[in-house]
DNA sequence: GTAGATTTTAAGCAAAATTTAAGGTTCTGT
DNA sequence: ACAGAACCTTAAATTTTGCTTAAAATCTAC
């Protein structure tokens, strides 16, 4: 799940994006509204979060023009001002939610939960011919031995067991698992395939990830 | 005891609220669903109970995305509609138990009381692999030993029990136990992790706190 | 106000995870 | 069958992360 921070002020930004990223999304921060918009809409996110009060485009404009071309993806805002007419005005341009300032990372998370409840719902477990990952306990098990994947080797499998019975194209991997726009020359896809095919075949998990040449990787449905 | 009630009439969400607080709970009131249910999902109650038609967010949605999240906390439905099917609906979509409006004030007590026995005579005694909590004594013993805790130790131990089987993230414990909002750059989690690693190592329970590399700890069970 | 306990900070170290790079293998189209 | 591309495999270099310790700061009780 890639999601985009678009937050002015370096501590929030900073704390926003470790904690999101400890929770396995795969986060980008943006400190200023024009580029915000830019990125929001020549990317693939699943969702924004966006501080209401930011140089350069105010998050209403934000969200004003991003609904324009994309009514689908959920936007949560961050206000300091909590009177009603201001939320208001915020929901109306097209904003999810919204959360006052100062506020809990876990209400975020809630509420981000809620947002994308639908693809979020896998919630807890996942499962593909052998394979259970348990996301909560970060704990994957293969014809029920446990297989101990470090954070990177992780977030790959979910990703592919995620889109399970569809190909993940290379571009698609490096930007949702290693968040990375424009790097062509790498072969950490290769070597990071490798390690997993590794790990599960020496619990009998063999064949499990599927080379499909010239565009990428797939995990089939049985 | 803390309760979430989200109920949109204001009459009836007033007299719960008075009427609950006289009996010594917690209570909270949110009028509408969507913003019950990010209550609900970031705070921590011991019940929730929820009125069946909301505006935002219907309390049969409410019970389906809450349980995903949560399959502890009892939650009590309030419905005007008493046909079998819209019971029978509620209780699959996760909900313990029903009351038909108009209540007496009563029955609802006598049914809270219901759910809350279960929960709540785990509720002061944790345990897990050996240790075991009690909360009210603030006293914890493993494997029959004593094992004196400062106030800090204690209350990092309690989180990671408490959540038992699910791996604690760095952020939640910060937000959790020391109660900070934004603070990346700390270390005192890592030190408290190792006070307690030793004194439950001296004791003979080693190995029982678990470090998910990049994301935080786990107690797992067994 | 002082001693002792508790909490926090900081820094060096060790281990693990990630990335790079290079040579080997398999596949594809001609 | 061959050349070139795509992919696999391995090992070594680099970076990140967590562990441990000691000392500084803060709190608490007498």
């Amino acid at each position: 799940m890639r999601i985009l921070v678009i937050e002015d002020e370096p501590g929030i930004a900073g704390f926003l994006k470790e904690g999101l990223e400890e929770e396995c999304f795969a986060v980008d921060v943006v400190n200023n509204g024009r580029e915000g918009l830019a990125m929001a809409l020549s990317s693939d996110y699943d969702l924004l979060v966006v501080d209401w009060l930011l140089p350069g485009l105010s998050g209403v404009e934000i969200c004003r023009q991003f609904r324009k071309e994309n009514a689908q993806v959920p936007i949560i805002f961050l206000t300091a001002k909590d009177t009603l007419d201001d939320v208001i005005f915020g929901l109306e341009s097209g904003a999810d939610d919204y959360i006052k300032k100062p506020f809990a990372f876990e209400e975020l998370l809630a509420r981000i939960r809620v947002q994308l409840r639908s693809s979020a719902s896998e919630g807890s477990l996942l499962e593909a011919d052998g394979v259970e990952m348990n996301l909560a306990a970060h704990r994957v098990t293969c014809n029920g031995k446990d297989v101990s994947l470090t954070p990177k080797e992780f977030a790959l499998l979910e990703y592919l067991i995620h889109n399970k019975g569809s190909v993940c194209t290379r571009s698609r991997i490096i930007e949702h698992v290693w968040d990375i726009q424009f790097d062509a020359d790498t072969s950490v896809i290769d070597v990071y395939v490798n390690f997993l095919r590794k790990k599960l075949d020496v619990s009998g998990c063999s064949d499990l990830i599927e080379t499909v040449r010239g565009v990428g990787y797939v995990i089939r449905e049985r």
